[in-house]
RNA sequence: GGAGAGGUGGCCGAGUGGUCGAAGGCGCACGCUUGGAAAGCGUGUGUACGCCAAAAGCGUACCGAGGGUUCGAAUCCCUCUCUCUCCGCCA
């Protein structure tokens, strides 16, 4: 959620900055200013009424302490017209709130000056790309065939289960599964994480801080007779251990990973994009998570970047990294940087990690501040990143690391696997 | 799941209808005192919104959340939520 007070005092700015992000609703965000105005200028009276009906009980009070009945009597029945006024104010000022509310919710993040302009994957720029592709040979196998030659994962078991979407991991593919959790976060611990075991489900006003909710209701799972959602990622959980709290100066940055399962519908999901591990309803993900100075956060931003490529780099994955463009950024993101991987076999970068920078629009929402060092209370900024996501690794490991004898296990992980080969 | 007790400021804790944003204590900050420190003494010490160029100051709201009664609510009533204790069930 946007800031009132900047959008108050940089309308032509944020309407130049969120064109970059294809929103054009200019009728919204003056309307929204409108509504502030109003909003005050309710308030105002409101107070005033109030400031004048406190005054008379207190007098009432007085009157009744010295015996003075009668005076009681008349005074109290001047105040049933200021009770009145006061209750339609403060009904004014309620739908005016709401109101103000919903339509600022719909206003997406200001993008930084430097996002490219864009609509749609191809607008986004190429910031790097590392590794090389491997060279395979004639019958090398895509990696759902890959898991089933060697009875490592099992998608028609879990269809059997649960559904598509929700494969069994077996033997060595449970095993990677487990070395490759472990791996992430003892990276994330040396690059001076805290290390959370975060719930799997979050109530309502979790989802909404970090604004799973509204803006994408139908990606989450909903267990409505709790009314509680499975999480998407470790995100939500992770960074509304702050939400409505007073952080100090010296408590920044709050750096805190977490590794947990994700739960995603996926509604709209289909064909050879949901193919294997490409895209699972649930799956699992490393998070990392930092609370930064809003002076700070950029290059908090290219701190994580290089985390992650340095995970993708152990992994020996050919990677690139791709700055989002206005189009592709997501609603609550200033500015994004996307790594792909590239499968082998299926020809295809696959996304596995996404860092961003959300600077103050998921603090506004959940009133995350911290005192300043001239002890001034303001909005923090936060970031976030997988580091990593695991299905789409797994599947460009399987792929790129398959040999006519098994499927070789990169260095980087042998300490974890304890086995070199699978076979 | 059943029964009961509670949620007050950074923390502890008083407060059962009026001058309570809230006693007292701890903590913290500043000052005095001291050779220095401790102790002692004094002063101050929440958040949000609004008025004001700004500071000072003032107004309004906030005692788990939401609603209600009342001229007036931390205090009374209702609903929800969380915590604790006992019973039941249980990894």
């Amino acid at each position: 959620m946007l800031q009132l007070s900047y959008l108050r005092e940089n309308r032509e700015k944020a309407i130049e900055l969120l064109a970059i992000k294809n929103f054009t609703r200019t009728d919204l965000i003056d309307k929204v200013i409108r509504l502030d105005d109003k909003r005050r200028e309710t308030q105002k009276s409101l107070d005033e009424n109030l400031s004048q009906a406190n005054a008379m009980a207190k007098e009432i009070g007085m009157f009744f302490k010295t015996g003075k009945i009668e005076e009681a009597k008349l005074m109290k029945e001047k105040t049933t017209a200021f009770k009145k006024v006061s209750k339609e104010l403060s009904e004014v000022l309620d739908q005016t709130s709401r109101e103000l509310n919903k339509l600022l919710l719909e206003i997406p993040n200001i993008p930084h000056p430097s996002v490219p302009k864009g609509n749609t994957e191809e607008d986004n720029e190429l910031i790097e790309e590392e590794g090389s592709k491997p060279e395979l040979f004639a019958s090398a196998l895509p990696h759902w065939d890959l898991a089933k030659k060697y009875d490592i994962i099992d998608f028609d078991l879990g269809s059997k289960v649960t559904g598509a979407g929700f494969p069994f991991y077996k033997g060595k593919g449970a095993k990677l599964q487990r070395a490759l959790i472990n791996y992430f976060l003892d990276k994330a611990l040396e690059a001076g994480y805290i290390e959370y075991q975060p719930p799997l489900f979050v109530n309502e006003a979790s989802a909404r801080g970090t604004g799973q909710l509204p803006d994408k209701e139908g990606q989450m799972y909903h267990i409505t007779e709790d009314n509680l959602y499975p999480i998407p990622t470790a995100e939500v959980p992770i960074t509304n251990i702050y939400r409505d709290q007073l952080l100090g100066f010296e408590d920044l940055p709050v750096k805190n990973a977490a590794y947990s399962n994700c739960f995603r519908r996926e509604a709209g999901s289909y064909g050879k994009e949901v193919r294997g591990l490409n895209r699972l309803h649930q799956f699992d993900k490393v998070e990392i998570v930092q609370i930064q100075h809003p002076e700070k956060s950029y290059d908090t931003l290219e701190e994580m970047r290089k985390h992650v490529s340095s995970l993708l780099r152990d992994l020996e994955l050919p990677f690139r990294i791709l700055k989002l463009c206005g189009g592709d950024l997501g609603f609550t993101s200033a500015m994004t940087y996307d790594f792909e991987v590239y499968s082998a076999v299926q020809k295809k970068w696959l996304e596995v990690s996404s860092v961003s920078n959300f600077e103050n629009f998921q603090t506004n929402r959940m009133k995350l501040r911290f005192k300043d060092e001239n002890g001034k209370n303001r909005l923090a900024h936060t970031l976030n990143g997988s580091a990593l996501a695991l299905p789409r690794i797994v599947a460009a490991l399987l792929e790129n690391n398959q040999t006519e004898k098994g499927i070789r296990i990169p260095k980087a992980l042998i300490d974890y696997t304890k086995f070199e080969i699978i076979d």
